[in-house]
DNA sequence: GTGCCTGTTATATCGAATATATAACAGTAG
DNA sequence: CTACTGTTATATATTCGATATAACAGGCAC
């Protein structure tokens, strides 16, 4: 998987890389168990800091997407609180539905592109 | 319409008070061509500072969904821009739908979730 | 006109967040 | 031992967020 960072974006770069390693685990890119670039692999490839990486990995295992192997480095591992994830899935969502029902998004709309996007996304089937 | 300020939070007070406005104006709170509080009244009311206020209100403008009329000052308009708005909308949904499917939340669970929430909000019937 | 309300602009200051840099450390593997 | 993990400690520079004081232009009531 190719990560890039837009160094024009008023969005951090270690937010970037999150949301970036974030699609790349519900697209399959990277399944669980895998391991990840190391901090100083990464960074030279993508051309940012050393730290910047560590602290993308360090909210991804904040959040529950990563864990730390001693031996390994961090590998991805997906821990799913239920209660707490749906909670948060619904205030995120509850701001940009808002948005889109003022601009006048329909609810159909929605809809159809939640799974437009869901599709490329793991889930069943 | 009252607004709180979570101070504790990460979020940034013009951020938290534009998300409030967003809402207010989905859940009807507002309606069309209403006109906001003053910024020095409002920064007031809710004890952060007048700047503070206007950053807000200034994002607002930029984002379409107020306008400033010299004489009653901010009100309610929001300007729909089609293909710009949906554009937008399926950046943000991509990425929380990404790490709904990393957490295991199934595609009926979001459609149910949007069905819920958008329900409270504007939209065709 | 005067006075009072709008948003806006200009400075300045302070703290926190972001990103970088260099260096060192503990643990694991070969 | 050597080479690789993540981690921690400092330090620095820049930007962002929030505050503060002050002033300005425009609209409106009197």
């Amino acid at each position: 998987m190719i990560f890039e960072i837009d160094f024009n974006s008023t969005e951090a770069f270690y937010m970037q890389l999150r949301d970036q390693i974030i699609l790349g685990i519900a697209t399959r890119a990277f399944s669980e168990g895998e391991a990840l670039p190391s901090v100083r692999k990464l960074s030279e490839d993508i051309g940012i800091n050393m730290h910047t990486v560590n602290k993308a990995y360090t909210v991804l295992r904040d959040e529950g997407f990563v864990k730390v192997d001693k031996r390994r480095g961090v590998v991805i591992a997906v821990d799913a609180d239920r209660i707490r994830d749906i909670e948060r899935f619904r205030k995120e969502l509850s701001i940009i539905l808002a948005r889109a029902a003022c601009k006048g998004i329909g609810r159909e709309e929605i809809h159809m592109l939640i799974d437009e996007i869901y599709d490329e996304y793991k889930g069943e089937i």
